[in-house]
DNA sequence: TCGAGTTGTAAGCAGTCATC
DNA sequence: GATGACTGCTTACAACTCGA
């Protein structure tokens, strides 16, 4: 089954087998496919973009996870978002390299499960390292459960329901064929105030907080 | 049979880290 | 400081399973 696969995805990208890079990648940085929707021109704006998992991070909460539950990609790609109340939900292309990654390294041991899915369960060298980085690991669940914090009602869940929202709005109009410039300009400039207010609101809340951290730090 | 859901890889970008 | 390797991330795509 696999094979298939794999000759299927040859087939369709055309892209070379020989490749020596782990996760099967060339020099990106020359040369390319076109990119829709690219995050390139976040970064020519100049605009940071905040990872929320810092170096191995990722690895460490996959491990954590399969230690928990022997689970299969989708599984963990859903766990991630469940510990984040949906805030955060990563990637097919960053959770399967990884699962290889760790596969490869030994701490994480692939399990055929009959139905072509592939569990991944956790190893003696994999339980060593989550024991060495369990601090660490506890960091960044509790970071992800802070970034979902529910407050009396659900934050995060409310914050979803919009971004769901807006995305739906957005779409259901994207390939309207009868508007003007000037009706693209006004979503446009809706968009942006929109963008504008919450990046304000956030400046405000890291202020809060640091005066908040401040004050705490005198009383001690 | 068809479509939705699931699994997995490829291509590509940018940030971070290690090395020289 | 420059450079290359590694890492996190996204989108696109293909193949498979399963239920309607």
């Amino acid at each position: 089954m696999f094979s298939k696969l794999f000759e299927g995805r040859h087939r369709g990208h055309g892209c070379d087998e020989e490749r020596g890079d782990r996760h099967g990648r060339h020099d990106m940085r020359r040369g390319g496919r076109h990119h829709f929707g690219d995050h390139g021109d976040r970064h020519e704006r100049g605009e940071r973009v905040q990872r929320l998992f810092e170096h191995g991070d990722l690895r460490r909460v996959l491990l954590a996870l399969v230690a928990k539950k022997p689970s299969h990609g989708y599984e963990l790609i859903k766990a991630i978002e469940e510990a984040s109340s949906g805030l955060y939900v990563p990637s097919p292309g960053v959770i399967y390299p990884t699962l290889t990654l760790l596969e490869e390294q030994d701490f994480l041991e692939a399990v055929a499960t009959g139905n072509g899915r592939k569990s991944y369960q956790i190893t003696e060298a994999g339980k060593v390292e989550l024991a060495q980085h369990q601090a660490a690991v506890d960091v960044i669940f509790a970071r992800l459960a802070g970034a979902a914090r529910p407050r009396g009602g659900n934050l995060a869940e409310e914050i979803s329901d919009a971004m769901h929202r807006l995305r739906s709005v957005l779409r259901a109009n994207f390939m309207r064929g009868d508007l003007s410039g000037e009706h693209v300009a006004r979503v446009n400039a809706a968009l942006v105030k929109a963008a504008d207010s919450i990046e304000a609101e956030f400046t405000a809340i890291d202020a809060e907080l640091k005066a908040k951290a401040a004050r705490d730090t005198d009383e001690i």
